[in-house]
DNA sequence: AAAATTCACGAAATCGGTTTCGTGTTGACA
DNA sequence: TGTCAACACGAAACCGATTTCGTGAATTTT
């Protein structure tokens, strides 16, 4: 890289000291007009830009946030990312992101790197490994560091901390109190492994709905997805049964239940009815379009930012960790559409 | 934040000076086992972690990469990010993620803001209206500075610099013989306006397969899409002509083209085979399922990164721009089985 | 026993800015 | 003419590390 002009370089180019360049660039009073004009002019006509890492050691603040993902190519999260990149841009911050590609080893790793003094404070959506584990030793590090950090979406208790979630059991009652009303009675439930506790959750709200219509849950209309098994081969399972509906805890499982009730010959929505989560462009273009839960990423990773700057910009010495919950929306299509 | 702990702090608390620490730290010869011993452990006790912005200041690197996207809820950019993540983290990386949104201000803004030294170089691709513009004077400032710079997917040839692109030309003439070997002659080919370069070399392949059937070049059966307006209407003109074949340059105008044909009665692929751009989940998931060219994000963000961390580690003076081209793959999927 | 090494550590410069505190010069005022 | 304030600028400390160079003491060599 080209050797960058510092205020030193032009402190003796025009024979003055560092001080008066900088006042002088800042327009402080206390430098004459005439030097002033002088020093920002060559200042301009080399392109002066200040080093932005002089600065941040100075003031101990990076302007940055980290965040980190437990994936990307997923709709959810890159929602996420964009809510948070577009407040965070407008109060001046940069994001830096990391992804943990849901394994406990590299958020362990990610955590310490960017830890480190690199950025202001974290927003993270804790990775299926770590879940599982329930390990969240680095965390509670953290936390005690006193790093400002911002759960979303895959949050645990045992975190002290602010956190933006959704309101999973009330989407899980929504969803499964829509296909009851569609007249479904068989309702299959294809959520994640129990520590997943977003799925938990949303099965809770499954579970309400349907006790409130008097119908007993049966074990075997519901199968948790392992990911790294065949996932359309474990829902194929499940179509076994007589089902007349689906829940689906996410669309790639909701996609996939489709595709399998087309097989069998089933219609959608007139033999059976399917409701995803997460409204993203597969649920939007299939055919038929699938009815969903959104979840509104996009405002939560706005949340999230905000709590976060808020607990950064203030530091309050009484420490109350806050919890925002965004409340889901049915976003009806043609794969729940009554017959009647 | 708490208080840090330092350098000086270590110092000061074990009456040794701060070279003495620093020294012991890395485990110098200079130092006695003694003294190492003592230092480091109270490092340990009380978590010591060097000061990342103390050091980049002092070495004028940051190790961090600058990425500016135009979008990320977008299969195929989501899918770059993953390959340039995975790369430089292996590599010692951090990437900082911005958008431009496709905007031309925001992208000059963003490109200002990181090229004040917070990251070590930068990867683009560039937004839909900066392309229009063909203002680049931003990226050519960049150029001038010796930032390392590497541009992927929309790029231009008046920026001097590093570029990953696919062989869109190859992929337009693959997509369209594909069509044509399935038998059909009347091909809609849906693509961007003229300025978005990928959109134009694609089509330059699509022309290019027509000419080798000896097929005439319709203009009538080539629409150029404005994203601002409605999308499906645009596209549902091309279908008031006689078609057999779409070529759509993304997977969006695919769906979108594959919706209209159901509508319309027609069956797909017995009477009008589709084909989309980019191998994203609405391709694989839609039903039928719709053949693509498949661009290999992944990939893309790899190689992006590698000609970047060469760049910014092996500063030749001879400063030669390579070109990687990636070839893509045609993905065949139910949208064009032969019916024969 | 004197000279030469080795050992173990500290002082100070450096990275590129900001900021506090002085200080010499000028002008105004009594 | 002496005093005092305003003005315009510089010296130096500071942020948190690294690194070069120097130095006193201990040890070895001759």
């Amino acid at each position: 890289m080209k050797q960058k002009i510092t205020i030193k370089t032009i402190a003796k180019e025009l024979g003055v000291s560092t001080s008066t360049v900088s006042k002088a660039l800042k327009d402080s009073h206390e430098i004459s007009k005439d030097t002033k004009d002088k020093i920002q002019a060559y200042a301009n006509l080399y392109n002066y830009k200040p080093n932005s890492l002089a600065l941040q050691l100075r003031t101990q603040k990076t302007k940055v946030i980290g965040v980190i993902l437990p994936k990307i190519v997923h709709h959810f999260f890159s929602t996420v990312i964009m809510g948070i990149e577009e407040v965070a841009n407008k109060k001046g911050y940069n994001i830096m992101v990391c992804f943990s590609n849901e394994s406990y080893k590299k958020e362990v790793e990610t955590l310490k790197v960017l830890s480190n003094g690199s950025v202001d404070g974290l927003i993270v959506s804790i990775a299926n490994e770590t879940l599982k584990n329930k390990d969240f030793k680095h965390f509670l590090d953290l936390v005690s560091e006193e790093i400002p950090l911002v759960l979303f979406d895959r949050v645990v208790d045992e975190i002290l901390c602010d956190k933006v979630v959704v309101d999973d059991v009330g989407a899980g009652y929504k969803a499964s109190k829509h296909l009851l009303d569609n007249g479904r009675k068989k309702i299959a439930l294809i959520t994640t492994p129990k520590h997943v506790n977003v799925g938990t959750l949303r099965r809770q709200g499954y579970e309400k709905a349907l006790i409130e219509s008097y119908i007993k849950t049966d074990t075997n209309l519901i199968i948790e997805i392992e990911e790294d098994l065949d996932i359309k081969k474990q829902i194929e399972k499940v179509f076994e049964q007589d089902i007349d509906g689906v829940f689906a805890v996410n669309e790639i499982y909701a996609a996939n239940a489709m595709r399998i009730a087309k097989e069998k010959g089933l219609k959608v929505p007139d033999d059976i009815s399917i409701i995803g989560f997460t409204d993203g462009l597969i649920s939007e273009y299939s055919s038929p379009s699938i009815t969903t839960i959104a979840q509104h990423g996009f405002t939560m990773g706005q949340q999230a930012v905000e709590l976060l700057i808020e607990r950064i910009e203030n530091e309050t010495d009484t420490f109350k960790p806050k919890k925002i919950v965004i409340s889901s929306d049915l976003k009806l299509r043609e794969s729940t559409k009554s017959s009647s």
